[in-house]
DNA sequence: CATGAATGAGATTTCATTCAT
DNA sequence: AATGAATGAAATCTCATTCAT
């Protein structure tokens, strides 16, 4: 019943200078809307949960809408996202001459990321194909922003024969897909099977750069 | 606003037997669900769309959630589970040599009984973790049905050298993650965007086959 | 669940010959409307007590009104009342010379009644005020048939000296209050307590027989 | 359609203090409930005698039956018992050395106190049965309250010689029967009826002084 | 006689939101 | 900034009743 205010102290920048009320709503927010759902939080337990009359739900958002949106959308886009890009920049900025490096440091990243702001990723997983507002400016500021860079290390990798030939849209499924399916396995799904992270995260990478290599291997079955 | 009764039809072996009314609303409420979610669909907005009186839902089914379980409870144990076992049996059942070919059909499996299952698979990708009820018989009979059939075929390929040692989990994850990854990137994600099927098929199979391979390649960077 | 018989089986004359259906309804109504309260049983609830479609209750009976009515209304008309009065008959018929014996024999009379009729007891205290249909005709037949023997016999017993002076409708009064009182108290109010029925009848005659007497007590407090 | 607020005033210490709206979804939930009973009484019948939105008895009351329960359970408990014993006590506490006095007294003051509290009497009446909740304490408080003081006026009179010797349940079951006899007769049951109180009264109280008597008459049907 | 699907009105309850203080 | 009473629309659910079979 008490909300839990680590997570958006990370986040947001100025969070602890907000009136105190808010704070508490946001949190509490974050809270229900990640456990259960945006749909079935009722404003009155977002006030009942922050310790707050409901009305002043009311006062600093115009709408349940609303706080939802004021609550992840600034996440998704300039925390969120940037901070994705940040490290990421670094990561990239260094062109990596050993695809293994690359690829772990970003599935490191990737799963200390999701694993600090474990509430806030559920909540997107849920909501965003139902409230398209929440993530309708991560498209573009991808391609604006990571996909040059991608690109850059993409065609670097082909060019030393790292990858084989490919489109570069299917690199980026196969990329993602498998660095989001160690997220999501270890922190949404099954977060208290006993994991071995190291083993898992070298057994990824290692999956990654052998499957995305050309085929230099001559029979798989042999 | 006239639902859909293609996809019970094939799932519910005698839904063509249940009284109109109760199909009807079925079909509906598979709709709805499907596209705006559990919680934020009403049981008046599944009536209209039914064409029947509201109260029939309860004299169908005792609640609105227990209509959510009857309708994917169902699909997801005594349905969708076995169909996907009979065709993984049959594929299974013949040890394949050749670990591409396994993967291959397993994937065009996946993506073609997605491909027919489309809303189910979108309503239970939402609502799984806001209901676990719906799943919850899920694990314990993968244990049971498939876990062997796959850990024999996983046994197999590492003897023959095609797969690389490595935890059995490990492996499910990763070849889980790759083909559900490619199964909701076309389905669900972006179903309208020009795809070439046999193009990332192949791609995902050798990806696959060459990710789990021993490293029978030096250095993938070269 | 399942319904108890023996009650409407020693009311009604030619129970035995109703439909089952129809048995069954009557019996589960009694059962419920006793203890549940007209207006909370449900027809609903009714047809599964009885084991029956819901919609056979309103092939024999016209409403759930109507269901009360036939259920309750030929009890206390045709059955309570005249039950009553050939035993109150019986009783009055032959004058009393004792009015302790008049008292006693009524008092047994009636408690004896009501603890074979315990659900149709519970039932019309409960509803009379609400439905005065249940009761309306009883006043009317009370004033023809009971009134005038119990005149006479107050006017008996008045003449004789052992109840003193007062008006009809006082003796009335007291005499109902006092054998409800034991009745209501025994049956419906604390049915489990350890009861000496004997000795609790006793002092209730006592108690008639003295209260109605003249103040030949001189100081009831010495 | 407008409620009646005087019984609640006079009940509740600080009925007057409760948001305009608690006090009229109280009067007029009084109202209906003790003319219609609980289970025909719709909140929506409420919401309109009271001039208030539906929703505000939920915000006040959690549910229809808490509204019932704590519309009654303190009148019952804390103000119907309390002032009841209030008066008893101030009665009780002069030790009454004339029976009749303390009956004339105690019958007065009930025939009062229900005189002013008419619908809660006509509710308590109705739904006691059906809500156990309602009146669950009230025999231990009587037990711990009242039965001592009582229990002493019976010892005392019975050392006087006022009343004959019998078990004191049997005192209590033949005063309060008659005592509440009157009073429902004559409130509840024929209100409109003429009666002349006085002459009831003191008819009562004589019946019942004589009634409890030892059996100072030789024979009373002489 | 009996069933059970279906209805439609209405009951209870929830909930986002407003407003006076 | 914050409260809490109050609203009104809509949601879930109940229920007496009808009707085709």
């Amino acid at each position: 019943m008490t909300p839990d205010f680590s997570e958006l102290k990370s986040l947001y920048p100025d969070f602890e200078h907000l009136p105190s009320g808010q704070q508490r709503i946001l949190a509490s927010a974050l809270d229900l809307f990640a456990s259960k759902g945006f749909a079935s939080t009722s404003t009155g337990s977002i006030a009942k949960c922050a310790g707050v009359a409901e009305g002043l739900i009311f006062k600093h958002f115009r709408s349940k809408k609303e706080l939802l949106l004021r609550l992840a959308r600034p996440l998704v886009l300039e925390i969120f996202f940037p901070m994705a890009i940040q490290s990421l920049q670094k990561l990239l900025e260094r062109q990596y001459t050993h695809l293994p490096d690359l690829l772990e440091t970003l599935i490191k990243e990737r799963l200390a990321f999701a694993r600090s702001h474990h509430r806030l990723l559920r909540l997107l997983t849920q909501e965003a194909c139902l409230h398209p507002e929440l993530t309708e400016a991560v498209q573009e500021r991808f391609d604006q922003l990571m996909r040059p860079m991608l690109e850059k290390q993409f065609a670097y990798f082909c060019r030393t024969g790292a990858i084989r030939p490919m489109r570069f849209e299917t690199f980026l499924r196969l990329v993602i897909t498998s660095t989001m399916g160690l997220v999501i396995s270890r922190e949404l799904l099954f977060p208290d099977a006993n994991w071995n992270d190291e083993s898992e995260i070298r057994e990824t990478v290692k999956f990654l750069a052998q499957g995305l290599a050309p085929e230099t291997v001559p029979d798989a079955t042999a």
